[in-house]
DNA sequence: TCTCCTTTGAAGCAA
DNA sequence: TTGCTTCAAAGGAGA
């Protein structure tokens, strides 16, 4: 059922249309300052993403599907190749991308109703570790017992958008560049180059992001963004408020300026 | 062990 | 409709 399910998700992402400028879905939103180079349809030149997903060669059959359902549980394996993207399919990405790398399109365990129980990265228990040690429920009370299965339910994670994408292919060849380790340092040269990539460039990971929304949408009809909120343990509003008079970020400070995202990195921040 | 940092984008929510 | 907030990833740093 699941697996049908996922499958249908699969195939609806591998035969689903090219944006076609009065598209029925939401089409990728381009960063504001892209928006002056739109063209005039307003949507992305169809990427090399497409051809590789349309192309007949790494798309099953429906049978052959299901026959490997019957055999044995499906293994990313059987389905890493279709959505393998080499750098020729994406152009001067310069290494082999995975869509099975991204948690959000694993497939994996926590849906109801599945029985074989496939780990699905994207589903992750609160904690984000795998607990498998049981608790001795003779010891909690029936409120207990409940408010901590609620809270021992797992997350289904929010799909990743195009800079997220962008930032897990790339964090890394960073990495390896600027032999840096700390995530934060990281993220502020990725914003860098986030911008500096051209349109199209950034279109792919748009577009990556988009196919990963409808994904997500197939999977976890009834998710909704709202699940997960304040399940993160959130800054104190004065942390806030004291970021929003000192911009240490460009995103900040463009806020706070209402400078335009061209401007990239302004005085305060560089 | 937990939270912050830091980025952009999507989505939720209050006014 | 607008503007603010939260959460996605990542891992080191500090409390």
């Amino acid at each position: 059922m699941y697996k049908d399910t996922v499958y249908s998700a699969f195939n609806l992402l591998m035969h689903y249309p090219a944006p076609s400028g009065a598209g029925q879905h939401p089409q990728p939103q381009p960063p504001l300052h892209n928006k002056a180079s739109q063209p005039a349809h307003g949507v992305p030149q169809l990427s090399p993403l497409y051809e590789h997903f349309s192309s007949p060669h790494p798309t099953p059959a429906p049978a052959d599907i299901n026959q490997k359902q019957v055999h044995r549980p499906l293994q990313t394996s059987d389905l890493s190749g279709f959505y393998s993207l080499t750098s020729g399919s994406m152009g001067q990405l310069p290494h082999t991308v995975s869509w099975f790398t991204h948690p959000s399109l694993m497939l994996g365990s926590g849906v109801p109703g599945h029985p074989a129980a496939i780990p699905h990265p994207a589903i992750v228990p609160p904690s984000g570790k795998q607990e498998l040690q049981p608790y001795d429920r003779s010891l909690k009370t029936q409120a207990e017992s409940k408010a901590e299965k609620e809270a021992k339910k797992p997350t289904i994670k929010k799909p990743l958008n195009a800079f997220m994408l962008y930032m897990k292919e790339m964090r890394a060849k960073v990495i390896a560049e600027c032999t840096l380790k700390e995530s934060a340092a990281i993220n502020q040269i990725l914003g860098r180059r986030w911008h500096a990539l051209s349109r199209e460039e950034q279109a792919k990971y748009y577009e990556l992001a988009r196919k990963e929304r409808q994904l997500h949408m197939q999977l976890y009809p009834g998710w909704s963004a709202r699940d997960n909120y304040g399940k993160k343990k959130r800054r104190s509003r004065e942390k806030h408020q004291e970021s929003n008079t000192d911009p240490g970020s460009p995103k900040k400070c463009r806020a706070r300026f209402g400078l335009n995202q061209q401007t990239d990195w302004c005085g305060p921040c560089r």
